[in-house]
RNA sequence: GGCCCUAUCGUCUAGUGGUUAGGACGUCGGCCUCUCACGCCGAAAACAGGGGUUCGACUCCCCUUGGGGCUACCA
């Protein structure tokens, strides 16, 4: 069975790049109908953080990306002990000495020389173990140059030469992220293992140990990396690190999703993947082999396309955390409503949830620009017609309040613009907002005519 | 420095020896229109450079250049 994994180190929170890889092993797994591992790489006691494998978890949850297992590589030391016993046992590893300054002023010389820093091997045929000194392990290095087929890169090779005898377990006795890393995808049964391309001199590393454990190597492959609008590497100083970021910056899962996994992926020209398409559609055959940059505007484009296709009462669900208090005194029937009206008009949920905040909420200002443009006092005469006109309107039928605005623009022989804007300000206390005859729907003839009184009353009186 | 990866519009990408080099985001025009959006129509915009191979190269090979990664008792 197709088995993936996704294996972070909680030691800091979950990027966009993390988030993608975990995305590329989630739908390679489950458009196989395999299984879907998690696994904290928490072995460098240092720098990882509890706090952090719990935004993981939230991040990976916020976006279903649902694991079928999950382990902690800080509690499987038992496991790295046994695989390494045998690796004593049959003299592939070995106890070094070496004190760092040795190794410090060896790097130092090589370099000099213009050689390649290395280990020496200084203890690797050590006739006497120090008793209380204290070591590192490390490897014998097989002999035998390093080959593997990579499922974006096609045929790799390494020469033997490029590596030493590296370390696999420290001198305060925990273990390296090769070694346990390789003795996790064993005992797993990990089969595909998709990971950054930052990964592939790794990978060399650790089929030499696959090789000295006597086992076949998972298939490999390894995308592209994302980088910043700099080109340079995605880090802090490109905005938003945390994918809980962009869920409160007002982000959809689904279309965080969707983006990451059309940066290095593609199906043709298709650029809306729902998760059934996904599963269905996702390959290793279309990854692209080079990095790409991140690119916030189409993200947003994206979330804009999600947020206006989403059923109301769907994105409803999402937009809890973001309405305005006010909000919380209607219910959902009425919201759904109001909903509908800003789907075309947001990018994302903060934006929806501001612009739909009038629906709760009589404005208490007018804005500026909109006021002096709209206001004005020739206006007056016209919005009181229409306002009595309203009065008798039918305020569930559009064809009736169309009748109340094409009479006043009828008897007064101007636009409708003239005195659109004016009730629009009035409603909403804005220029820009959703169509007049569904806002005074939605609103009721109650609140509508409230509001509209409110407005005319700061229009000016025609100088008579 | 050494090793590895990589190179199509500003960005994401399609393309696998013969195409007017296609799509998407963004940008710029226009239409629609009660505003703002949405939608629709249109435009500008790319094969890094140089050598080969070939009747023919964006496609294959080499070099240069650019970008990225690794080179830890980090993962």
């Amino acid at each position: 069975m197709t088995k993936t994994r996704f294996a972070p180190s909680p030691t800091g929170h979950l990027h966009i790049g993390g988030l993608r890889t975990a995305v590329f092993n989630y739908f390679f797994a489950k458009a196989n109908n395999g299984q879907f591992i998690l696994r904290i790489e928490d072995t460098d006691k240092e720098r990882s953080k509890d706090e952090y494998t719990k935004a993981i978890l939230e991040g990976l949850k916020w976006c279903s990306i649902e694991w079928d297992d999950i382990c902690y590589q800080s509690k499987r030391n038992d496991i790295y002990e046994k695989y390494l016993n045998k690796l004593f046992e049959e003299g592939k590893a070995y106890k070094c000495y070496c004190s760092k300054e040795r190794l410090e002023k060896l790097k130092e010389e090589q370099m000099k020389n213009g050689e390649n820093p290395h280990y020496d091997g200084h203890c690797r045929n050590l006739k006497e173990q120090p008793e209380d000194k204290p070591y590192v392990v490390r490897i014998k290095l097989p002999e035998e140059d390093i080959d593997f087929k990579d499922y974006v890169h096609g045929d790799m090779h390494f020469s033997y030469k490029e590596f030493d005898d590296f370390i696999i377990k420290r001198s305060d006795g925990s273990f390296m992220y090769n070694f346990t890393n390789v003795v996790d995808d064993i005992e797993c049964g990990i089969t595909h293992v998709i990971r950054g391309d930052d990964h592939l001199t790794n990978t060399a590393k650790q089929i030499a140990l696959y090789r000295l454990f006597d086992k076949n190597p998972p298939e490999y492959a390894h995308v592209p990396m994302i980088l910043g609008e700099d080109k340079t590497r995605l880090s802090k100083r490109h905005g938003a690190k945390s994918v809980l970021e962009y869920k409160d910056a007002g982000i959809l899962p689904e279309a965080l999703v969707n983006y990451l996994i059309r940066l290095g992926w593609s199906y043709g020209d298709k650029e809306l993947f729902n998760r059934e398409e996904l599963i269905k559609y996702f390959n290793l055959e279309n990854l692209n082999k080079s990095a790409a940059v991140f690119n916030p505007d189409k993200l947003l484009w994206l979330n804009a396309e999600y947020i206006k296709n989403m059923p109301p009462d769907e994105l409803l669900s999402y937009l809890s955390g973001f309405l305005d208090e006010s909000c919380k005194e209607y219910d959902k029937e009425y919201l759904k409503k109001a909903v509908e009206t800003m789907q075309a008009r947001a990018n994302t949920l903060v934006e929806l949830a501001e612009g739909m905040k009038f629906y709760c909420k009589k404005p208490d200002v007018y804005e500026g620009k909109g006021s002096k443009k709209y206001l004005k006092q020739s206006v007056k005469e016209p919005m009181l017609f229409l306002l009595e006109k309203l009065e008798s309107a039918d305020f569930s039928n559009e064809e009736s309040l169309k009748e109340a605005f094409e009479l006043t623009m009828k008897e007064f022989d101007i636009k409708m613009v003239k005195i659109a804007q004016p009730v629009r300000i009035g409603l909403t206390g804005r220029s820009a907002a959703p169509g007049i005859y569904e806002m005074l729907m939605i609103l009721g003839k109650k609140e509508s005519l409230e509001r509209i009184e409110k407005v005319i009353d700061v229009i000016p009186n025609p100088s008579s």
